[in-house]
DNA sequence: TATTGTTATACTCTATAACTATA
DNA sequence: TATAGTTATAGAGTATAACAATA
């Protein structure tokens, strides 16, 4: 082993080696779905609708960790694909609501399969207590931080 | 708790949660570095620099993982904070070579101190066994793997 | 006044590809 | 021809801020 360096070096860090899976992993990911014609801001925004619909835009900001303005640009690309429709919110003059389409809502499990698949390419050989003892510390690190993508608008 | 759902969620993935974790750990990062007046990038090719001086903007690209052009415009930024220069390389009239400035070369300590910092905030009251343990899955994960481009920090 | 959503602007990160100057 | 580096272009991702419509 070298000297250590009174400099700290950039694999020192776990920050680092975490970016550094992270990276790979999702940038697979997002070959993945590009294939489907779509990237993975636009996966996640499509998860979220299949679980609540019709939501608001800035609904979705706050379950996303974005400004209005990143959902607003995300949101107009996906009804220019046709996978996501926006109406008006009958309750609220203001008020968008946003839907999947039928096309959107195929689209769906295709991509959560992808993202199955994902998983397994890169963790299926885990030992299933690795896997969970892993899963577990990543869940309770947010937990324990209160980590939440909240950006100021 | 609710039905399990036919279509996979976006946290029952493994590498959901990492890149949750890992982004939340960079951009701290990456608004500490920002008041210094870089960017994590520029940090990492700085930190490449100090191990190896001067060198090749090609071999930089190998060693971070990028194209030779998004080097170029990596160093470019930097040569225009005066914290490194480029230079002729004398064996080939193709090459260049770059180092550190000496603002430059004062600087890396500064920001490997933030990313100790950085590592400390969201890693110091780990319990040192879980703390190896992660560090060592994912390294000997990137071993595995054969992994290879690095990420920005 | 406060809120919802849109739009304009800007910047980082990064890729591809064309181009120049050597080798 | 092959390689080193630059530059042009593009697009994702995301932010801030100004704005219009409505509450």
């Amino acid at each position: 082993m070298a000297v250590q360096s009174s400099v700290s070096g950039l694999d020192s860090h776990l920050g680092y080696w975490l970016r550094y899976v992270s990276n790979h992993v999702s940038q697979a990911f997002a070959r993945k779905v590009e294939a489907r014609g779509v990237t993975v801001a636009e996966w996640v925004l499509m998860r979220h609708l299949l679980d609540e619909e019709p939501l608001a835009p800035s609904r979705l900001a706050e379950h996303m960790g974005m400004t209005r303005g990143a959902v607003s640009k995300l949101a107009n690309r996906l009804v220019a694909k046709s996978l996501v429709v926006a109406a008006a919110n009958p309750a609220d003059g203001r008020g968008q609501i946003l839907s999947l389409t039928p096309a959107g809502r195929a689209l769906v499990p295709e991509l959560a399969a992808l993202a199955d698949a994902n998983d397994a390419e890169f963790f299926g050989d885990l030992d299933p207590d690795a896997y969970a003892t892993l899963l577990d510390f990543l869940t309770q690190f947010v937990e324990r931080r209160g980590l939440k993508s909240e950006p100021v608008d």
